[in-house]
DNA sequence: ATATCTGCAAAGACTTTGCATGAGA
DNA sequence: TCTCATGCAAAGTCTTTGCAGATAT
């Protein structure tokens, strides 16, 4: 996460006029909120943050504009089982999430990342040959109670 | 899977009885739904498979029931990206999902799951020290194109 | 100038809740 | 008998769609 948005500004710019798309104020917004933001925000988290600081956004630009960075690769979608998407950006290194059932909040982490992949890799291809399935992604997710909440119990 | 569900039925009558609740037509049927399907079925095809032996059945009782089975541990609830939630047995073997992101079939896999179990445990452990994180549970899951949807593209 | 974007309102998909009726032990 | 379970209808939550007006280039 090098520097603050205004480095990254053009970067994007270049991006959405490449794939044909406008860099309109709302679109601006919503991938600087994600791109600050160290949490795995929701939809109504992203529409929330960028009314802040620009009032007349919608939910729906926020929903079409996700789906569109998700489109366009810069963004990604999780699901930690509570019924809502949560957005992050997509760049930064591979890693997976630590996702506490009671307040839904997530953990990024990277260890043995590297076991992990090696494992995955073999699976992938033993997988692919035996069901003619062509993998495209994965996830590996812990579900569990997080030190805060473990504390409250 | 061993034999059918009349051999299950005083088993899973006990279990209900024990835990202090009713092992009525309606649950029966559920459970017998779930049981005898090789696939992983949402609330709404437990729905239909039951309405045909039973049609009084109700929606609502579907959803009630599953989460009750869910809470005795007889069966677990699983997400597959497609908004809807899915059903399964929980006695059987360790296992994970290959899921179709087409046409939002699974398939079971149990390959490599020593090797995987072996990792998770030590991933496990060093998560949960680190983070304080009581890790309860997790999930592995592939997305890609089945056999069938790859050749139709 | 004009095709793309936006926001509102309404609709959609899945799931949960309230409540009077019905059924198991 | 009497509590627990059921089904209907209505409400709730998250997300998508339709459309007229606004905007970037």
């Amino acid at each position: 996460m090098p520097g603050r948005n205004g480095t990254r500004l053009p970067w994007w710019h270049g991006r959405f006029r490449g794939c044909g798309y406008r860099f309109t104020i709302p679109r601006q917004e919503i991938l600087g909120v994600i791109a600050k933001s160290s949490s795995h925000l929701s939809a109504e988290d992203v529409y929330l943050a960028v009314h802040k600081v620009y009032p007349n956004i919608g939910l729906t630009t926020v929903y079409r504009t996700l789906e569109l960075l998700i489109q366009m690769g810069l963004v990604v979608k999780f699901d930690f089982g509570d019924a809502k998407a949560r957005y992050e950006l997509s760049e930064g290194r591979h890693h997976h999430h630590l996702v506490c059932t009671n307040c839904g909040r997530a953990i990024d982490y990277t260890d043995f990342i590297d076991e992990e992949i090696e494992l995955l890799n073999k699976t992938q291809k033993e997988l692919s040959k035996k069901y003619n399935f062509k993998i495209m992604n994965h996830i590996i997710q812990f579900y569990g109670l997080c030190g805060r909440c473990r504390n409250r119990n």
